[in-house]
DNA sequence: AGTGTCTGCCCC
DNA sequence: ATTCTGC
DNA sequence: GCAGAATGGGCAGACACT
């Protein structure tokens, strides 16, 4: 085989010849024109055009062998021939022959013709040595007249909005293709300088093109622009106000090509082989043995060795993508490994800011899990310890830690109203862009867009923006810090302020991507990364540990609560029994240990899940989600003093009066309420009586027995002896289904609300949903009700009418009387059918809201039902959810108010 | 002072 | 809370 | 199976408005 060797460049040993070489030799193949080719070589092999093109892209004298396409030569002791690689005008690939052996060498190439480049030819031969730049299955690009109709389409509609559009390709070849593309659109062209240069060389070679302009500052309006990709965000262009920027590149098909280049918008036309084509190379050139090169040269290769080939990389730069247009662009480009890389010539002030936001983009538009944490693990690494905390904690949709007590009081009114003043927007308009979006985040890049002077915001001043918010008093100066800070934003950093403050980042990403991504940027491992952010409540601290390599630091001890174990929701006694039966085969499989044919059954109880710290001299009550409401329970906090032991008991608080169990509703009316400590039992702890219900042990006296089995737990709890005001749940051992319906049955009949029923070995797994506990719950009743009115959903369901009020009927008036609304329990399709139907059968339109003719019939189930003012019917149900369109049914047939009633009382509420 | 509006890692 | 959806 | 998004009602508290 002919030997090959790599080294900044392909050498052929044997015939002293280097192809491509990024340094000046004595004796080259040039492929193509492209100025990183074109080092001062002494003695050159190029195709005749390229020869034209060289000369003027780099002046000087040299040897030129200038050969035609498919006649083979002898030079300098080099057997070889050149074939067309339709990459570009002029391009070539390289056939040498040596003795029986040949070896083809494509330079850049593609296999879709292009308008400006020659048809591709090959030949077979021994050794393949290819360029691979999209040798990934991602690259598949669509059909080139598709992307030529949407860029069409671009061009168009941005002129129709009395913009400019401005499309980025290459002056040598890609700004040639786009010329072409545009031919017989209607459009007019402008040329950047340079690519006006190079297209009137082509045109001398014999190349003709539509008509097109010279760029000129006080001509755009109308016109499409093509400038080389490093005009972007060039002074040349920032001098024109209102523009479209969309980048024509091959990596236009990877999702975050918007935010990566910055630009409006990007399309996948290529002068490069996608990786489709180059598979179909391979086999079209069928090769002994393959060698790759550029790109994703190692990945490639190593599809093709999966395949049975002989290949490999030559070189191992597998991190190309990240350089724009990869060798032409990379030595002007930043090294970076960040998922920001930008184009060069970018303007100089950076916001920290704004690349947070441009990876939240990122990551918001890829919808595969993995890349998101590939990306957000490759922004965390980049930064310092002082941001680190601060910016995990923001990708949670936080401003502050989840143990960290500080809340800033700032919803949607303190929002829309310091948007409204930073913009000065008018009330219609405001509310039309706010109405379009169902979205405060999406509201807020619309209206701050070309309304603001942005300048760079740093991660610390964010941080500080948002104490100032938590510090001020008010809403009204809330609202003033927030206009104040709006009016200095990019349109995308107000978007993401505004994220943070509702919590709602919609980017596919939340704590436990998180915790991925955390693990993967510091190389420790996930369930360490776990295991810390549950101990601390806070994953800003815990990114920092783990950049440290210090989570052991963090512990489980007395007074820090963890997270609480969860049950995964079951209908039946049969299915969770099957549960249970699968995951016990599931064991015996593997370990050969028997089932354990008892699980533990308890009530289920309607109160606050809480857990409760007794430490040898303090007491600590946490609710679910860690926060600490020890304040609020001060009667049982006095109580707890009581227990002999050092513990960490989990349970539920329920209201509780004379041996009685009370409801939900009654607890709630002190759950808010704030204590005054010096009144201790004055207020509300006397006015709703409390009790603790603890079901299981964590902690005691030094130990920790979360990885102790739940029968032992149990075990220990039995010996504990209760304080007053608190209570042990039952638990009734159950072999088999019959036996959880029956206990389900006496529970139905206490009016409990249901049952928890957990594996009598398990460990207690934190913050887990496993396969462990279940709860069982079923509907006491349903209703069958109409709909009345529709409304437009928010996020994704923007667009569809998702949330529905509905009535019943008066027996004494006749009338429709709400009572409840509900968009859960719908499918999508179904959704889409109803909003058809609502559109069609509307009474009034309010835009967002808008009444419908009473003749959709529901059938909703809900927790319970209560009196209340919210309706018109002086009824609410808790947790209404939908169970299915009752197409039998009219609007006569529907519940009446007075069994709704009925249901209420009968419910004890 | 009384009423209305908004908010809550609200609680479920 | 609940439910559906995409991976 | 998991994680995420998009939805429900109700209370007390804090402030704004009149």
């Amino acid at each position: 085989m002919i030997e090959v060797r790599y080294e900044r460049g392909v050498y052929l040993p044997q015939q002293d010849f280097w192809l491509d070489p990024w340094d000046a030799k004595s004796f080259a193949f040039v492929s193509h024109a492209h100025s990183d080719h074109i080092a001062p070589h002494q003695e050159v092999i190029v195709s005749e055009r390229t020869a034209r093109l060289m000369r003027v892209r780099l002046p000087g004298s040299r040897i030129e062998h200038p050969l035609p396409f498919g006649e083979r030569r002898s030079i300098r002791g080099v057997d070889l021939m050149l074939l067309p690689a339709g990459h570009i005008f002029g391009s070539a690939q390289c056939l040498v022959f040596a003795g029986q052996e040949t070896l083809l060498y494509t330079g850049d190439f593609k296999l879709r013709p292009g308008k400006s480049a020659e048809e591709p030819e090959w030949r077979h031969a021994e050794t393949l040595v290819m360029e691979t730049t999209f040798g990934r299955p991602r690259y598949r690009f669509p059909p080139t007249k598709e992307v030529i109709d949407q860029m069409v389409a671009f061009c168009v509609e941005t002129i129709d909005a009395t913009e400019v559009p401005v499309l980025l390709g290459y002056s040598l070849g890609k700004a040639q293709e786009i010329l072409c593309a545009l031919e017989g659109a209607g459009l007019t062209p402008m040329l950047h300088g340079s690519v006006y240069q190079i297209t009137r060389i082509y045109e001398q070679l014999g190349q003709s093109f539509c008509k097109y302009m010279r760029y000129n500052r006080n001509d755009v309006a109308g016109k499409v622009l093509i400038c080389p990709p490093s005009a972007n965000r060039s002074p040349m262009l920032e001098k024109i106000p209102r523009k479209r920027i969309a980048l024509i590149s091959g990596w236009a098909v990877d999702p975050h090509a918007v935010y990566r280049y910055q630009v409006d918008a990007a399309f996948p036309l290529s002068d490069h082989a996608d990786y489709d084509d180059l598979l179909r190379y391979v086999e079209l050139v069928q090769p002994r043995r393959v060698l790759t090169l550029h790109g994703f040269a190692a990945a490639f290769a190593s599809d093709l060795r999966a395949r049975g080939l002989d290949a490999w990389a030559l070189t191992e730069e597998n991190q190309m993508e990240l350089h724009f247009g990869r060798r032409e662009m990379a030595r002007k480009c930043l090294p970076t490994n960040s998922a920001t890389a930008r184009l060069p010539n970018e303007s100089a002030q950076q916001s920290e800011f704004l690349d947070f936001a441009n990876v939240g983009e990122a990551i918001g538009a890829t919808p595969a899990k993995l890349e998101k944490i590939r990306l957000l693990s490759d922004y965390l690494r980049g930064l310092t310890g002082e941001q680190l905390p601060i910016v995990a904690t923001y990708f949670t949709g936080r401003a502050f830690a989840q143990s960290d007590p500080r809340i800033l009081q700032v919803g949607w009114a303190v929002i829309f109203r310091a948007l409204q003043e930073a913009t000065r927007i008018g009330d219609s308009e405001f509310h039309r862009s706010a109405g379009r979006h169902g979205d405060a985040g999406k509201t807020a890049f619309e209206v701050l867009d070309g309304r603001t002077a942005p300048h760079p915001f740093s991660v610390m001043e964010s941080a500080e923006l948002f104490q100032n918010l938590h510090r001020a008093r008010g809403s009204i100066a809330k609202a003033q810090l927030l206009r104040q800070r709006f009016s200095v934003l990019s349109p995308r950093e107000g978007q993401y302020v505004v994220k943070i403050l509702t919590g709602d980042l919609r980017i596919g990403l939340r704590e436990g991507l998180v915790e991925e991504a955390i693990s993967k940027a510091f190389d420790v491992s996930l369930d360490e990364v776990k295991q810390a952010n549950m101990l601390l409540g806070d994953i800003g601290r815990t990114a920092l540990l783990a950049s440290q390599k210090e989570l052991h630091s963090a512990e489980l001890s007395l007074l820090r609560p963890i997270k609480c174990m969860l049950a995964t929701p079951e209908p039946s006694a049969d299915a969770v029994w099957n549960r249970f039966m699968e995951a016990a085969g599931i064991e015996r499989d593997q370990s050969g240990s028997s089932i354990p044919g008892t699980v533990y059954v308890e009530d289920k109880f309607d109160g606050i899940r809480a857990q409760l710290h007794r430490s040898r001299d303090s007491v600590e009550i946490f609710s679910r989600d860690l926060r600490r409401i020890t304040g609020q329970f001060p009667e049982l906090v006095e109580q707890a003093r009581r227990f002999d032991q050092e513990l960490i008991a989990d349970g539920e608080i329920i209201a509780f009066d004379k041996g009685r169990r009370l409801t939900f509703f009654d607890l709630q009316k002190r759950l808010g309420r704030k204590d005054d400590t010096s009144d201790l039992f004055a207020g509300a702890a006397a006015d709703v009586p409390v009790v603790f219900v603890i079901f299981d042990l964590l902690w005691m006296n030094g130990r920790s027995l979360l990885k102790t089995p739940l029968r032992e737990r149990r075990e220990q709890l039995g010996t504990l002896v209760l304080p007053p005001q608190f209570h042990r749940a039952n638990v009734t051992p159950a072999r088999s289904a019959a036996e959880i319906e029956q206990i389900f049955q006496d529970a139905r009949r206490r009016l409990n609300e249901g049952l928890m029923i957990k594996d009598s070995e398990s460990f207690y797994l934190p913050g887990t949903r496993g396969m462990f506990w279940f709860k069982l719950k079923r509907e006491l009743a349903t209703l069958d009700v109409v709909v009345v009115a529709a409304e437009l959903g928010h996020g994704k369901r923007n667009d569809v009418l998702s949330d529905y009020t509905f009535a019943v009927r008066d027996e004494t008036t006749g009338e429709l009387l709400p009572i409840g609304k509900a968009y859960s329990g719908l499918t999508d399709v179904e959704i889409a059918e109803l909003t058809e139907h609502f559109k069609q059968n509307t009474i009034t339109d309010h835009g967002r809201y808008r009444r419908v003719q009473p003749n959709v019939v529901l059938e909703v189930a809900f927790n319970s039902i209560q009196p209340s003012t919210r309706h018109a019917s002086g009824l609410a149900l808790r947790f209404p959810r939908i169970k299915a369109i009752r197409r039998d049914k009219n609007v006569d047939s529907i519940d009446t108010l007075q069994y709704a009633r009925e249901l209420a009382i009968r419910s004890g509420n």
